[in-house]
DNA sequence: CGGAAAGTAGACTGCTCAGTGTAGTTTATT
DNA sequence: AATAAACTACACTGAGCAGTCTACTTTCCG
């Protein structure tokens, strides 16, 4: 028998939660290079041999605090293909559910740090590329769909998906990841997400 | 050795275009945190203090290579609007230079040190963007010229001119630089010019 | 050609950091 | 209460690094 959910946390637990919020508040303030795990122990009210007991070592709690933040940056399932309703406003919908992750401080910040640590790793990047992919296959199942339906003229779904990611990407999240620019603002992301539709539309429609 | 027009440059002259040399390498392969001037200095086959004889930091030293290298990737001047000429062959033979430069190699690697550089750095980043600000100006000045002849029909050219460069970018750029993702081949990239200037067109012209 | 100015080699300082070893204290379980 | 497991303090190793010092060598110029 066990009693996993009880109100008292074994201390060992309690120890390890507080290692990894520490490390992800540093980790993503400073990156993997200018984390310390001195500082990494303070922060976290824990002696440092106590954050190499529960890691054998700073990659590995890098690599287990970048997991779990992907995990936990899933944002559930994503509105089907509708026969019934406009191409306009289902496309708009999922937009602005990809507009709304984009624009999330802490998916910002994981990204960030995701991405510099892999400039440098060519494993971790393989790791980001596929991750990627299976994250943004939604906009292509969708397209796929509209396609299959003959409301969408590309033979190409996937490559045409990509492209609509490129028109919101690159107003609300490239230049946010890689020039620190601030994120869009409600008005901003209206307008990107109907000026992709429209000119996806354009093209596809 | 060689000799180019003057048989004997100065041993100083020599030693610094040795240390600059050592320097594009050493940061181009690893970025600014995890080159040593020890390296450079190395690398160089001059001695440390030399390096630091010529360059009073290494802060300084990565400012003066990436100047360096920021110009030594302009690449002169663009073809103009022309009223005479279709819209699609002028835009197609814009997006092929832009592609041509993304492609390169040299410019990749420095687009990811920076890009490294710039995302745990405020000033730095501010640089950057106003930088390529610039160097990107060329696509808005045709667009607005179009526009004004009456053969695009939009109200925002530099919004349409980031569009345009996103449909690129997403395929030729960004994949490269952060995910070290391989360049496109010459078929891939003639395939991303003619989609992102067909797309382009079926929203604008 | 000779001496001052400039350049150079490499040891050295002082620092930060990842990771370990140890001896002793606190917490959980039975 | 006894025992095992986990935590802690902290000293320590070994490595790497930015930047400096000093004694020596090369270059330049009158």
């Amino acid at each position: 028998m066990m009693s996993t959910s009880e109100p008292t946390l074994r201390l060992t637990d309690r120890k390890r939660a507080a290692v990894i919020g520490a490390a992800i508040e540093e980790f993503l303030a400073a990156g993997f290079d200018a984390t310390s795990m001195d500082r990494i122990a303070a922060r976290a009210g824990v002696s440092k041999r106590t954050v190499y007991n529960h890691f054998p070592s700073k990659e590995a709690l890098f690599a287990a605090i970048l997991g779990q933040l992907w995990e936990s940056s899933d944002t559930g399932e994503v509105t089907a293909y509708s026969a019934a309703h406009p191409l306009r406003a289902q496309l708009l919908q999922l937009l602005f559910k990809k507009l709304a992750l984009l624009n999330n401080e802490a998916f910002l910040s994981l990204a960030r740090v995701a991405i510099a640590a892999g400039i440098h790793s060519q494993e971790r990047a393989r790791d980001m590329v596929a991750r990627m992919g299976e994250r943004e296959e939604d906009l292509t199942v969708w397209i796929r769909a509209a396609a299959a339906d003959g409301r969408l003229k590309t033979s190409d779904p996937m490559f045409a998906s990509q492209q609509l990611q490129a028109l919101v990407k690159a107003f609300a999240f490239w230049p946010q990841v890689t020039m620190g620019q601030p994120p869009l603002s409600a008005d901003e992301q209206r307008h990107v997400a109907e000026s992709a539709a429209d000119m996806f539309l354009a093209r596809y429609a």
